[in-house]
RNA sequence: GGCGGCAUGGCCAAGUGGUAAGGCAGAGGUCUGCAACACCUUUAUCCCCAGUUCGAAUCUGGGUGCCGCCUCCA
């Protein structure tokens, strides 16, 4: 059972060889902190950290960069705009986005490096690619020369022939091609800036990714990800930036996630049709949000709305109403049906294939369904003394719990997850909690009365609302629909 | 204008050469005073056309539709 990832590069999925034995070495594009994240960022975020959580899972020691892009032009325009310092204003993101992350309860990156904290890495890395000849200085500028590197494109499969035809093209005068891209810029009157040999001004965009991936992982790096847009030219830029500086191949496996959609349109900043991932966690839960954008594969396109929110509601209030019901049923016992157990164990073996198939986590899920119909098969035709189904119980528990951790998921009380979903749905449906408890009173009156012709209509009428009736030993319980279409 | 991707049941979504996972919704049944939950059963030949093959949703060519990149963007 072997690790296959799809390679950007090559186009296809391939085997997974680290570098090293048993060490992997992986840079994601983080970040440029001028605004809380939308969800589309949450999409990498919530994918590598699966990813990552898995290559340890497969026994390999990770080291995750995720890195800051704390200074751009919008990052200044930002500022002015809101009056503060550039610094202020970064640090108030970087703090939310970590605020942000510690909601998603998922495993913290091991190195967050931030630009303005490489800046004599970034020098240095422009003064090699000088020094290589494969760089030029115009008027304090710094430009890469694109037509020296010979595989330029083959990321991105485009060439330079087929840019060339393409008409969005807006040659700056001082470059000697119009796709050689700027790795310094001066800078202009009040704007930050930092000392070097070519006057003081600051990076462009795609040198300082190359800088500090070289600073914290070296050479070689085994992968490196970010979302579908960053293939060109940014990471196009990356190889050429770090392969002409080292001379050796940049990164072993380039991942891409696929954007997040908006109804009909690409949910982006400049179409200003996001919804901030702290929104969203506030409105639904972190939960949701983590199930949703792992229940399509990272490599489609995913479209976040409420309907589609609602159904990740449902998927998972099938799964945590069987983690309830298995928690009131266990009581430490771990023997289980022989049937039952080649389940549980299938159930691992799927995860673990569907996660090594390019992580297909729609096939890893599938599989998780299925361990919960097997286990709410054992509740209905099992007597609840039985052993056999407490210990059902147990091992179905640990197995969903086991298999959340990789994608960090599943790991909270069920109990209060479903009330918790519950208040999400009252407040999505405008339900009104104190008519609904009286009718409740009223109904419960009416059946002692055996009047149940009134007790129906009351139900039907709640339903109307959205609002399950179980009628129960200890009296009736209600919930919300959470099934909606 | 250049380059590339996608098109699977009512909805969402896997599968990429051997006769269609999973979730939601629907239908029938068990359970129930009636329901709900849960369980059991059930609902598709994969955009169109042509071709390759013993065999294609899966490969090739053409068409139609949608989307992305080429400009900041995850």
């Amino acid at each position: 059972m072997t690790l296959r990832l799809y390679n950007t590069r090559s186009k296809q999925k391939e085997v997974f060889k680290s570098l090293r034995e048993g060490v992997v070495s992986m840079y994601v594009c983080g970040p440029t902190v001028y605004d809380l994240l939308h969800i589309g960022n949450f999409r990498g975020v919530i994918f590598f950290n699966m990813v990552r959580n898995w290559l340890e899972y497969l026994g390999y020691s990770v080291t995750y960069v995720l890195n800051f892009t704390d200074i751009d032009d919008k990052i200044i325009v930002r500022s002015q705009e809101k009056q503060m310092s550039v610094s202020e204003l970064t640090e108030y993101y970087i703090k939310a986005f970590q605020e942000d992350l510690s909601l998603l309860s998922i495993t913290p990156h091991d190195v967050t490096p931030k630009c303005t904290e490489h800046m004599d890495d970034i020098v240095t890395f422009i003064q090699g690619l000088i020094a290589k000849n494969v760089a030029y200085e115009v008027d304090g500028s710094v430009f890469f020369d694109v037509l020296s590197f010979k595989s330029y494109g083959q990321l991105s499969g485009k060439s330079l022939d087929d840019l060339e035809a393409g008409h969005r093209v807006d040659p700056h005068p001082n470059k000697r091609d119009p796709f050689d891209f700027v790795l310094w810029k001066p800078a202009k009157e009040g704007e930050p800036c930092w000392e070097s040999p070519w006057g003081d001004g600051r990076p462009g965009w795609h040198i300082e990714c190359s800088a500090m991936c070289h600073a914290h992982l070296g050479d070689k790096i085994d992968i490196h990800g970010g979302g579908i847009d960053l293939i060109f030219p940014h990471h196009e830029n990356e190889i050429a930036q770090s392969e002409c500086f080292t001379d050796k191949s940049f990164v072993s496996y380039w991942m891409h996630h696929n954007f997040i959609r908006f109804g009909d349109e690409k949910m982006s900043k400049s179409l200003g049709n996001v919804i901030k991932g702290r929104d969203y966690m506030t409105t639904y839960h972190p939960e949701i949000l983590k199930y949703l954008l792992l229940s399509v594969h990272y490599r489609s396109e995913l479209n976040v709305d409420t309907k589609q929110t609602y159904h990740a509601i449902s998927a998972l209030t099938r799964i945590y109403t069987a983690l309830r019901d298995a928690h009131s049923i266990m009581d430490g016992s771990t023997t289980a049906s022989a049937d039952f157990q080649v389940m549980i164990n299938d159930v691992y073996d799927k995860v673990a294939n569907g996660l090594n198939d390019d992580f297909n986590t729609p096939v890893a899920f599938a599989s998780i369904f299925e361990c919960v119909r097997a286990f709410n098969h054992e509740v209905s035709t099992r007597k609840s003394k039985d052993t056999l189904l407490k210990g059902a119980a147990t091992l179905f528990v640990k197995c969903i719990q086991d298999l959340g951790r990789y994608f960090s998921l599943f790991q909270e009380s069920p109990s209060t997850f479903l009330k918790r979903l519950d208040q999400i749905m009252i407040k999505e449906l405008n339900i009104d909690v104190d008519y609904v408890e009286s009718m409740l009173l009223e109904r419960s009156q009416a059946r002692l009365d055996k009047n149940f012709q009134k007790a129906d209509d009351i139900r039907d009428s709640l339903l109307l609302k959205h609002v399950i009736l179980h009628d129960g030993r200890h009296g009736t319980i209600w919930e919300v629909n959470k099934h909606l279409d």
